[in-house]
RNA sequence: GGGGGCGUAGCUCAGUUGGUUAGAGCGCUAGCCUGUCACGCUAGAGGUCGCGGGUUCGAGCCCCGUCGCUCCCGCCA
């Protein structure tokens, strides 16, 4: 007999009655009822009740058990008595009549129970991560996970990919995120960085035409926490193929994350054709670049019907500039004076003006427009509008008026809020689309200079030649030009950025030149890459969606730590572990590292 | 760096207008209980109300400061 077991927790069945097993897991719940004890013995496959008496030689020994010892029970399967045969477990239908039971792992008083749903502080449930792993919840998520990131390999290879590895310890780059620094000891003064991204590893790899590279990549970044980013590190799903367009990489990215959120979204449904929306268009209808496409409000400029009308602050608003602009928010099934009034001070709270509103009433026969907007709008020009939107009695429709770049976020977060306080969000599916059209370049109002709106590197959406002719100081055409960059949103989460690279050195000198980057600035700080596209670079492009960000979605958890095995606070600190920590005098000596903290230098 | 929320027993929480000895459930300890599966019953231990200061005859409660956790903004090519 092995020494441990014979079958896991999860294994007996009526089949196996009569049989002497051996078990070994944590004592999950034990109920002593004096004459009978039972032990529902957990391990990482499932529960089997041990029973224990009086006649049996093990009741001594179990009588002192307590709940997460790790023991080992050997014992006959036998049935359990008619009618007391548990239907909700796999094993139900018999018990392990324990003889003889052996303390393996006995386990002090708990922090944190093990065995119930009830929700526990942040900081506890981290430091006792291994107790928080071993609750089902945690442990069906890291499972999940597992299974998640075999699936994306599995079907990434089937279309080509091939997996490679890249360096860890590699060079800080000067764009992008804050790096995590390496102090060299070998070259004083000098720093490795942990890549934010394997961003020109990948490039790299088309450059040295191995065509489609994928990796589920380690990824770091000194930025702040938020419950969907992880502070310090995260994985993506990076991927990188040669001689695409933008086409390519859509056909090629959407069977596999449609084809994983089939398998694993529990039957609901997936976008069978991921939409493509113009990032402008996104703003415009739904104040956000990553949309939450479950939410069936559809937003809509309604300057027109403002302009020039009865109500004095939005007309005043569109008066002033040429700019200003009235949008409208409807709430389909909104239309009461309490739910719009309520809006109303939400709005209030999160520092707006306020949020006006219509809602709509049957009056005689007809839909009227009640509330202090339509009262002041009169009767036409609501009617207008309410034709325009396709509203009816019992809805209703908010606005926000003002500079649409100042406000769309706002819109967005209060069209969001809408569709929430209304139940308006089916939460039973995965809505995917894809964001494109970005802008190549915004204006810097402070610094009144043209910037990088997204990806520097990315390619513009111009024939070569006509780039290269542009004249920079023609600030609407610039403005007006779009980059090949596009992302991946699933239910109102940005997956994913990608972008079709910019491969080409001379367009890559005239697109930070545009920006306003002396040319030496940009060979110095990117001369490896530049040095690599002029020694024959493919065009390529890719994407890298977020592992924890996808696993996240499908385990239905609406903060990262409940899909990371052991995850920081939100001050980038390991309580289990102790890290960061302080290091001895002679590993900082060895590393050429002296601190300095605030306020002593 | 900034803003919001929270902080009372090992854990989850209640605690009235500022008023006697700060409570409950889970867990823990002891006892009882032969069919439970959130077993049940009885008793007990367990608290510097995050910390420091202030107002007051009197503070868990009010004020100031501070620390911790969390959510958000900034930041995240």
């Amino acid at each position: 007999m092995h020494r441990y077991r014979t079958h896991t927790c999860g294994a007996l069945r009526a089949a196996d009655i009569g049989i002497e097993a051996r078990l070994s897991g944590w004592c999950h719940r034990i109920r002593d009822h004096g004459g009978v004890l039972f032990i529902d013995l957990r391990d990482h496959y499932g529960i089997t009740q041990v029973v224990a008496d009086p006649d049996s030689a093990a009741f001594k020994i179990a009588e002192t058990l307590r709940a997460e010892w790790v023991v080992r029970v050997d014992g006959k399967v036998r049935p359990r008595p008619a009618g007391t045969e548990n239907p909700d477990l796999p094993t139900g239908a018999v018990e392990v009549y324990g003889r003889e039971i052996e303390v393996l792992g006995p386990a002090g008083e708990l922090p944190m129970p093990v065995f119930g749903d009830q929700d526990y502080p942040e900081d506890i449930r981290l430091k006792y991560r291994f107790l928080d792993l071993r609750r089902e919840r945690l442990h069906n998520n890291i499972i999940k996970r597992g299974e998640i990131i075999d699936s994306i390999r599995r079907r990434m290879k089937a279309q080509g990919f091939f997996e490679f590895q890249t360096p860890i310890l590699t060079a800080s780059s000067p764009e992008g995120a804050r790096d995590y620094l390496v102090p060299s000891r070998l070259h004083e003064g000098k720093f490795y960085a942990l890549p934010q991204a394997p961003q020109q590893f990948k490039q790299l790899i088309m450059v040295s035409g191995f065509d489609r590279y994928f990796q589920i990549a380690p990824c770091f970044r000194d930025e702040d926490a938020r419950a969907d980013r992880s502070p310090g590190e995260f994985y993506q799903l990076d991927l990188e193929m040669s001689f695409v367009t933008q086409d390519d990489v859509f056909a090629a990215v959407e069977p596999v994350m449609r084809g994983v959120f089939e398998e694993f979204a529990g039957g609901k449904p997936v976008t069978p054709k991921f939409p493509r929306i113009p990032y402008q268009e996104a703003l415009e209808k739904y104040g956000s670049d990553k949309p939450d496409l479950r939410n069936p409000i559809v937003m809509a400029d309604v300057s027109a019907i403002f302009r020039g009308s009865g109500f004095a602050i939005f007309a005043r608003i569109l008066e002033k500039s040429r700019t200003a602009a009235v949008w409208a928010i409807p709430a389909p099934r909104g239309g009461s004076r309490a739910f719009c009034d309520r809006m109303n001070s939400w709005a209030q709270g999160e520092g707006q003006p306020g949020l006006g509103y219509i809602f709509f009433a049957s009056e005689g026969g007809a839909v009227v427009g009640r509330g202090p907007v339509a009262n002041n709008l009169g009767s036409e020009r609501t009617e207008a509008l309410r034709q325009k939107l396709e509203l009816n009695d019992g809805d209703a429709v908010f606005f926000v008026a003002g500079e649409p770049q100042t406000f769309i976020k706002f819109a967005g977060t209060a069209r969001a809020k809408i569709g929430e306080e209304l139940g308006l969000i089916d939460k039973g599916r995965f809505e995917f689309c894809w964001i494109v059209d970005f802008p190549m370049y915004e204006w810097n109002e402070d610094e009144k200079k043209i910037d990088f709106s997204h990806n520097p590197f990315s390619m513009p959406s111009l024939r070569v030649e006509e780039f290269l002719a542009l004249d920079a100081s023609d600030r609407e055409k610039i403005l007006s030009l779009r980059a090949i960059q596009y992302d991946i949103v699933c239910n109102g989460v940005e997956l994913s950025s990608g972008a079709i690279r910019n491969h080409r050195p001379d367009v890559m000198r005239k697109a930070f030149a545009i920006a306003g980057y002396p040319e030496a600035e940009l060979e110095q700080k990117f001369s490896g890459m530049l040095h690599a596209l002029s020694l024959g670079a493919p065009p390529h492009g890719g994407i890298a969606p977020g592992i924890d960000r996808i696993v996240m979605l499908l385990c239905g958890e609406e903060n990262l730590r409940e899909v990371v095995l052991f995850p920081m606070n939100q001050r980038a600190e390991d309580l289990m572990m102790g890290a960061p920590s302080e290091v001895s005098p002679k590993q900082l000596r060895e590393l050429h590292i002296r601190v300095v903290r605030p306020g002593t230098s």
